[in-house]
DNA sequence: GTATCTGCAAAACATTTGCAATTCT
DNA sequence: AGAATTGCAAATGTTTTGCAGATAC
């Protein structure tokens, strides 16, 4: 079985049709650990796909994160990243180089308090600083 | 001594001068527990400062929050909202009527494990589900 | 054959930038 | 006077929308 039939058999559990644009989107997000932009996913894949439109990953993005396939970064403003790993984990920007890295908890993150009636279900954790190529 | 004169001394502290549209600002910021966005800052500020306009709450917002006085929440994309209060908490918003909340912890929040290196300096927490109302 | 999906082009927004006028010291 | 601040108008960049053609079931 290769990687493909099973990325259709899953999109496909998930009730999404699994068209040629939105397997190879599936397939670049579980290969490409880089939390992507739209743009970048676009620029990557269009020689892949000769027709690629933008239109369609913003519509394959909005899908897969409604579908809690993906989850979408939003640490900074104007430029939503995503993520094929949607394990509890958070993401790290340094403020001077501006490069993105994952961040993991040694033990279980606690959970906030919240008031009566609320329901919490999903968390994400952001953190800003220096990378260590930047902090010497 | 008044609200005006406390403001005007704390922002001369950090460096930042007074003028009628900072103070104003920050001032609301203080006042309105609402974590506005510059949209909203703007529309509610324009009655009392005539010539207001949104480029000035920009500079300011970008002023402030590059000195800490106030904080940036980025839970949404393409609408930048801030916060007067810097104390450690996160942010929910209901994902049904788009409510925002303030989310607080009981205990200590505990820090990610950063490899050896990183330099982390701020961390903001985001959470996501249904309010009470919307939970019914 | 009907519903879904794709992709082009235009529109809608939030945010940034250039610059001239104004204000403060 | 000199430096900082303001605010208008234009530009930029991301995301959304309308719609017609293509594709899948």
């Amino acid at each position: 079985m290769n990687q493909l039939n099973e990325i259709e058999g899953f999109l496909r559990e998930h009730a999404i049709r699994p068209s040629f644009q939105r397997v190879q989107i599936f397939k670049y997000l579980k290969n490409n650990k880089t939390h992507p932009t739209v743009d970048t996913i676009y620029q990557d894949l269009h020689p892949v796909i000769p027709t690629f439109s933008k239109t369609t990953v913003y519509n394959t993005m909005k899908l897969f994160t409604d579908r809690g396939l993906v989850s979408a970064i939003t640490i900074e403003e104007g430029e939503t990243r995503f993520d094929g790993d949607t394990s509890t984990h958070g993401h790290f920007k340094c403020t001077n180089c501006g490069e993105l890295h994952d961040l993991f908890f040694d033990e279980p993150v606690n959970i906030p308090s919240l008031p009566e009636g609320f329901q919490l279900q999903e968390m994400h954790y952001y953190g800003w600083g220096l990378c260590p190529r930047c902090s010497k």
